[in-house]
DNA sequence: GCGTATCTTGTACGAATCTTCATGTTTATA
DNA sequence: TATAAACATGAAGATTCGTACAAGATACGC
């Protein structure tokens, strides 16, 4: 069963806040309720490892749509809207301020459960083909990089020597060993070559190209700064 | 109006079924009545085309519940239980077994068809299979595209192309994985012949095409711009 | 059997990337 | 501090890769 997987429920009405938290409950998940939108930006500012928000959208003070705009400015926490009708243009709203599903009332809990259980095998699929440290991270499958949250474009061989960089982090990293793990095995080039790529991966990932040390007279290493 | 949605009413009291029956007849819809759970086991398995099952949970001989288990064993027919009292504990229970909904005696005819219409609505819209993303939507049973809300015109092999794109969405695709995939495993053809119909593809969507990015060495991914 | 739509292949060309090389800069050491 | 070795940098050539276009091959309906 899932284990640790912490969920924050937000809705005004306590009898739909406590049906949710029982399906999920019962699911093995940990659930944290909120009442209205200010209560959970609180609880989820002082502790945002929730893995993710199941979000009202009709409340009071602060409705669904501000609570998800305000998350989206500093998180990406998957997030499903939940709303009392299904209205085509509700939805399209909230795919636009980055909601991930969107359940309308009323609802069965084998749709909530399959939504909620879709989301987090994606997300935690994501975590496992992402690779992560000195606030540069890179997925695998989407072949994408980001450095301090900023999208970095890379090609083919930049980004497969960042990708050995970070496998072996904090690792000094001869030019040979290098060149027969990034290249082909049987490649016999120029080691000047891989300063060429070290040049251009520093300066792509900017601050974070700090990182890539030059160890003199050995090699390379990606180290924290 | 509904046609041909056969709806199965299980409940040991004959004025209770013939309520619920009138009601849902008035909507159009078919129904069939069992007199206690034995009966409705053996007229849900020599036909299992129902669409839905309304089901009382106190009966003699053999109780909603264990019905429910029973069916859930081979059917994931949506079940919408009946009770006498809304008692909480019943109803996780009833979510537990696998129940779609849960309807507490006495209950208004509204009640009773809001939920069979409701629950109705979101079976058949599962099955409804289509994907969207980026502004493209496919439907894999009609067969259909649109992007933008436009519909589009795709020949088979582009239409394959465009699912197993979506599909994976945001996913850097090789050629290798694209032609062993879309193609027959065993193909061997030319990697031009995926260019040639990514080109087709990226002109017939338009503007969404864009969305079909090139991964330099690699191959192409489809990703919301 | 014929014509049309679709799929596949081949080639030429331009663009992105990789590699090399020449030159300038930094580092270790005597 | 002088010197040589190692590294960084920038530019240019070589290579690989992607695209466009066209023509051949195949499947399909009439």
């Amino acid at each position: 069963m899932e284990t640790n997987i912490k969920i924050l429920v937000v809705d005004d009405e306590i009898r739909m806040r406590k049906l949710v938290r029982d399906f999920l409950t019962i699911k093995g998940y940990s659930v944290t309720e909120a009442g209205d939108g200010e209560e959970a930006l609180e609880i989820f500012c002082s502790d945002n490892s929730y893995s993710l928000i199941i979000l009202d959208v009709m409340m009071p003070k602060m409705d669904g749509w501000e609570v998800l705009r305000s998350i989206r400015k500093f998180s990406k926490v998957p997030i499903i809207m939940l709303t009392a009708k299904g209205e085509e243009a509700d939805e399209l709203k909230g795919f636009k301020l980055g909601a991930d599903e969107y359940i309308s009332k009323p609802f069965s809990p084998k749709i909530l459960t399959a939504r909620v259980e879709a989301i987090l095998k994606r997300t935690q699929a994501e975590k496992t083909d992402t690779l992560s440290f000195g606030g540069v991270s890179i997925n695998r499958g989407a072949h994408t990089v980001t450095a301090d949250g900023v999208p970095v474009e890379l090609s083919y061989k930049e980004f497969e020597l960042l990708e050995y960089f970070m496998q072996n982090k904090n690792i000094a990293l001869s030019r040979e060993n290098i060149l027969s793990n990034v290249w082909d095995y049987d490649y016999f080039g120029d080691a000047r070559t891989i300063d060429t790529h070290v040049k251009k991966l520093r300066a792509k990932l900017g601050k974070c190209g700090e990182q890539i040390k030059t160890i003199w007279g050995m090699g390379y290493k990606f180290e924290e700064s």
